[in-house]
DNA sequence: GTCTATATTCGGATAGAC
DNA sequence: GTCTATCCGAATATAGAC
């Protein structure tokens, strides 16, 4: 039983080895400038573990997403849970993207720079996936409750979000020179004015 | 003479040919999902056509950006000279944004939403281009006359379009069915509340 | 300048030893 | 399960006829 659990260990290791060297390469190449021999070059394993572990170059891309995706709903749901009203829950929405954006950059940008659509054709669009649609139902909770003007869901939430999606394509093209949570006080006090019913309190601006 | 201006034309069409082709496939199927069999095939050319015209795919993509890039500065310009004011000028962007969302849905993809910087290594990236860096003069001119509030350029940017921007992914995306056009009025309304001094004239809300 | 046929490279995938 | 060596198809690019 132990030496299986080494194993399973060092198993997992590999899967995570991969999983790393694909998602920096993929970020900072773009996946079809990624070869699987880059991948196995970077993760300093074989061809075959890759093909063992995963089954082709599409598949690491599928895992690497949905363990993404999966990091990201997670990270939704603890906002959701720790904060109670919409404003709350918005700002802390922005503020862990921004910071994830210095900290996490590159999952950031597989996130939300990669054209999904064109290397995992069967996936739905990211914008339909589990975390943007509870940021939706989020918002939409915010404005049954009369916390935020009754407006149209979608033009709602591109005003919640849209600016500071904006701002990280731009730190992350390069843009702006400064680290994001600097702007976040100045950028949200503007965001929420427009979509908010009470302004922001005093102590966050 | 006569015989060389036909043919000149007749070259030139050709051109045009291979250029909406390349729209047409690199928008719908990416750039890397591509190939120069498939451009010459939905153009109706050669191969060798297309080499002797261009030099090769990426050089396809590099004249269709540009002349895209081109048409998008034009359009930037002729807002700018229209329109005095720095609200007019913003929204006028928005509102021709969302009209060539509809009607050259392609080229607004292309250029919005394709990532340049995987197969253009060499062009600076999207958001330093020329059209975009006027729409960042526009609005610095904006804050300077004291239209808008005064806050860092980048984050005035990102509030002024981020908003629109997004509402374009959603829609190239197909989370919006709704022609964009519907919602001009009342994004317009709340995204200028953000970054504006005075409010949305009477007529436009 | 346009076209067809061909060459060459590259990368995804597999076979088989360990 | 991991690794190395190999295969094979696809796609870019070129050569040469017209």
């Amino acid at each position: 039983m132990r030496a299986n659990r080494k194993k399973a260990l060092r198993n997992q290791l590999i899967r995570d080895d991969i999983l790393d060297a694909a998602l920096h390469l993929y970020t900072r190449d773009g996946y079809f400038n990624t070869s699987i021999h880059d991948i196995q070059r970077e993760a300093g394993v074989s061809i075959g573990s890759i093909y063992n572990n995963f089954g082709g170059k599409e598949a690491v891309a599928k895992a690497l997403y949905g363990q993404l995706v999966g990091h990201m709903e997670n990270v939704v749901d603890a906002i959701a849970s720790k904060h109670a009203t919409a404003h709350d829950r918005c700002r802390a929405v922005v503020e862990v993207l921004f910071d994830m954006t210095e900290r996490e950059t590159e999952t950031v940008g597989f996130i939300l720079n990669a054209k999904h659509k064109e290397f995992l054709p069967d996936e739905p669009p990211i914008c339909s996936s589990q975390p943007f649609v509870k940021l939706r139902d989020m918002i939409q909770a915010g404005i049954d409750a009369g916390q935020m003007r009754p407006m149209d869901p979608w033009v709602a939430a591109a005003c919640t979000f849209g600016p500071a999606l904006r701002m990280i394509h731009l730190r992350l093209d390069g843009m702006i020179a400064a680290p994001l949570p600097d702007y976040l006080d100045e950028l949200w006090l503007h965001s929420w004015r427009t979509v908010g019913v009470d302004p922001v309190p005093e102590g966050l601006r």
